[in-house]
RNA sequence: GCGCUCGUAGCUCAGUUGGAUAGAGCGCCGGUCUACGAAACCGGAGGCCGCAGGUUCGAAUCCUGCCGGGCGCGCCA
């Protein structure tokens, strides 16, 4: 909306510049003044101008702010501080398109299929906080792609043939003596039931250092497959995805394909890839040194240099983790000569269904999946050596387009802090009570599961819904209770930007007081209550606002005079920078920026309904432009709380 | 050792293409409910923006060095 105006301005202004002093301008950058009174956008390119004009920026400011000609909706321009430009928009002319504008539809994706691939947990154990960070953050991201257009399909990787899921098995099968009919009757949490288990096979494994042959044997026979030992594999690694689904759905996360690891193995996808890798001589069989008998690709460094090398096929001929991603990067591009069955694995309660990898069909009409044009990687900043591996296989294959296109999306790690270790009742060593935080340790069973905390989270919202709303059914009570958990916890893992580590504690996590999401959530409630009641005092006035807003305000001499508040104002300019905020929050893979974006809206609109008390004022006129605001508010929070994964509650 | 990243109010954090008087939440002090529900709002105190140089009309933001955290760097997975 705003983003429209400013392209218009700013070629407008380009031209004016080149006619008056007759130069060619640089491309005009755009601020936000620090001050709403001292206009809604800020033109620097006084001072750069400056020395070519040789005069000083205020001048300038001053020369174009007097002899630039009327623009469409701009009231006027100023000369500002030692040398902006301001400039004023017309407020009634954007108050109205920004109202059409809300009204508006969602437009048919466009362009390139875009995969997005997050969530990505070991199937050998529970969820914790850390991939909730993942999950949410991955999930939200595909909103805002979504919402501008972009055509997205969800990926979540299972590697169901690795260590992690071995170990489970050890555990089951050497530790607990459990076959699989033994297995099959452990109750659910079955993923709680793997995650003590887990920690447990790795204490097992400190007792008796020859105990650690049985991973390998365990791991061998699984990426064999067709034995006992596998089959125990999937059955441990699909009842627990089927439990990691249901996690992420109660805080509204779902997926399109879940590709796993044994069907890379099973359909070969790795003899592919390595044939490519050898013609194309991306990888070099290592003669001597070090590395000798392997297959190694050159990681470029310094001024061009090969810095590096990395072992892609070991000695012995089996292949690395990383060179199994390369292989599955390819297949994500469609550049991989293979791809996958499918068959529906899990179907959610919209009925959407959830597709899992196969390694032969078993049903008519299987979708397709991969051959991206662009591909996004949400996966925490550990990982962002191997990332750059797998992008420099790309490149070395010669895919520059398509390395290019591909993007870690990398965030950093949940830590616990020592508040938190310390409600868990963890004994800290003596290195670890020196540190800030504590790491999540899955083989510890460290850690705080993200069905625990979710379900805190509803005791806590339940205890206050039932606090404030004492007329409503439990149902509508639990419903609600369940939004506002998924309000605040999704809000509490956007508000920080990627690159800052949560050190994570209950007491800020269960605040449902100041900048959370409850706050956003009790924002439109509030809006909603306002209409909510005027539906009963003045049903006509409801029913026909638009029509209203049509016929007695947009014409109405008063208007203008009303928009003069700079608090209401500045509520609809933010609001209409909801879209750049959007593409701006994209191209940085910044989420917090939408979420922080959506505070300040919400922030605003609390202010403004403090002031007006909307419903008893007398004045007709100023009574219609305050529902008028009040409306285009809550339908522009309605969107940003959407855009975050964020549900409105009935009440609250 | 090399690479990445962070250091901003008592605490947790925003401040991303360099811009005008550095912001928010929590906490603290003091106010505002016979209601469009206070999960809110208003006011106040509280800052060598880690340190030192440099570039620039202008630096929390860019460059260099240093100090202090964190993470990564295996033929492991």
């Amino acid at each position: 909306m705003l983003t429209e105006r400013i392209r218009l301005l700013r070629s407008q202004l380009e031209g004016f510049l080149r006619d008056f002093y007759g130069i060619e301008p640089p491309e005009l950058q755009v601020e936000v003044p620090p001050r709403i009174e001292f206009g809604d956008l800020a033109f620097p390119f006084p001072f750069q101008l400056a020395k070519i004009l040789r005069k000083p920026p205020r001048q300038i400011a001053s020369e174009v702010a007097e002899n630039a000609p009327q623009m469409e909706g701009v009231a006027g321009l100023e000369a500002a501080g030692a040398g902006f430009v301001n400039v004023f928009l017309d407020r009634s002319m954007y108050f109205q398109d920004l109202r059409s504008r809300l009204h508006a539809g969602a437009t048919e994706p466009t362009g390139g299929k875009i995969v997005v691939e997050h969530t990505n947990i070991n199937p050998n154990k529970a969820a914790h906080i850390g991939h909730l960070r993942n999950a949410i953050l991955g999930d939200t991201f595909i909103r805002l792609l979504k919402s501008s257009g972009r055509q997205v399909e969800i990926q979540n990787y299972i590697d169901n043939t690795g260590v992690q899921v071995a170990d489970v098995v050890v555990g089951f099968h050497y530790l607990r003596k459990m076959d699989l009919s033994k297995i099959e009757e452990v109750p659910d949490p079955f993923d709680y039931y793997c995650w003590d288990l887990y920690a447990e096979v790795f204490s097992w494994y400190e007792l008796e250092s020859s105990r650690i042959q049985y991973r390998h044997e365990v791991l061998e026979a699984i990426e064999a497959g067709g034995n006992a030992f596998y089959v125990m594999a999937q059955y441990v690694s699909d009842r627990v995805v089927k439990a990691h689904l249901r996690t992420m759905e109660r805080i509204g996360v779902n997926y399109d394909v879940l590709p796993r690891e044994s069907e890379i193995l099973h359909l070969k996808f790795w003899d592919d890839a390595f044939q490519q890798l050898k013609e194309k001589e991306a990888i070099l069989f290592s003669e001597d040194g070090p590395n000798k008998g392997c297959w190694v690709m050159a990681l470029p460094g310094e001024n061009g240099q090969d810095a590096e090398e990395k072992v892609i096929v070991r000695s012995n001929g089996t292949v690395t983790y990383v060179g199994k991603d390369i292989a599955y990067q390819l297949w994500k591009f469609g550049l991989l000569g293979k791809t996958f069955h499918y068959r529906p694995f899990h179907t959610n309660p919209e009925g959407q269904v959830v597709w899992i990898t196969d390694d032969v069909a078993s049903v008519e009409d299987e979708p397709e999946f991969g051959g991206a044009s662009r591909v996004y990687n949400v996966i925490d900043v550990r990982q962002s050596y191997l990332q750059r591996v797998v992008v420099q296989g790309l490149r070395s294959l010669g895919y520059n387009e398509e390395a290019d296109n591909s993007t870690h999306f990398s965030y950093e790690m949940v830590a616990l802090s020592p508040a938190c270790c310390r409600d868990l009742g963890i004994e800290l060593s003596e290195t670890d009570k020196n540190r800030p935080y504590v790491e999540v340790s899955g083989r510890k069973g460290l850690g705080v599961k993200a069905d625990d905390l979710i379900d805190k989270l509803l005791k806590k919202s339940l205890e206050e819904v039932l606090r404030r709303q004492q007329d409503l059914p439990l149902e509508k009570s639990k419903l609600i209770a369940h939004q506002i958990t998924v309000g605040a916890l999704r809000y509490f893992m956007l508000k920080y930007t990627r690159n800052s580590v949560i050190a994570f504690d209950f007491g800020e996590a269960l605040s449902f007081e100041g900048e959370n999401g409850p706050y956003l959530q009790y924002s439109v409630v509030r809006a909603d209550n306002i209409f909510r009641k005027l539906s009963k005092r003045d049903p006509a006035l409801a029913e026909g606002l638009d029509e209203n807003i049509q016929t007695h305000l947009w014409d109405n001499e008063a208007l203008s005079l009303l928009l003069e508040d700079n608090a209401v104002w500045q509520l609809l300019l933010d609001i209409g920078r909801t879209e750049e905020v959007v593409e701006q929050s994209i191209d940085s893979l910044e989420v917090a920026g939408i979420a922080k974006h959506a505070f300040n809206v919400a922030q605003q609109f609390n202010l403004f309904y403090h002031k007006h008390h909307i419903l008893s004022e007398p004045d007709d006129t100023k009574q219609l432009f305050y529902l008028t605001v009040a409306d285009t508010a809550r339908r522009g929070l309605v969107k940003l709380l959407d855009l975050l994964g964020i549900e409105i509650p009935e009440r609250m």
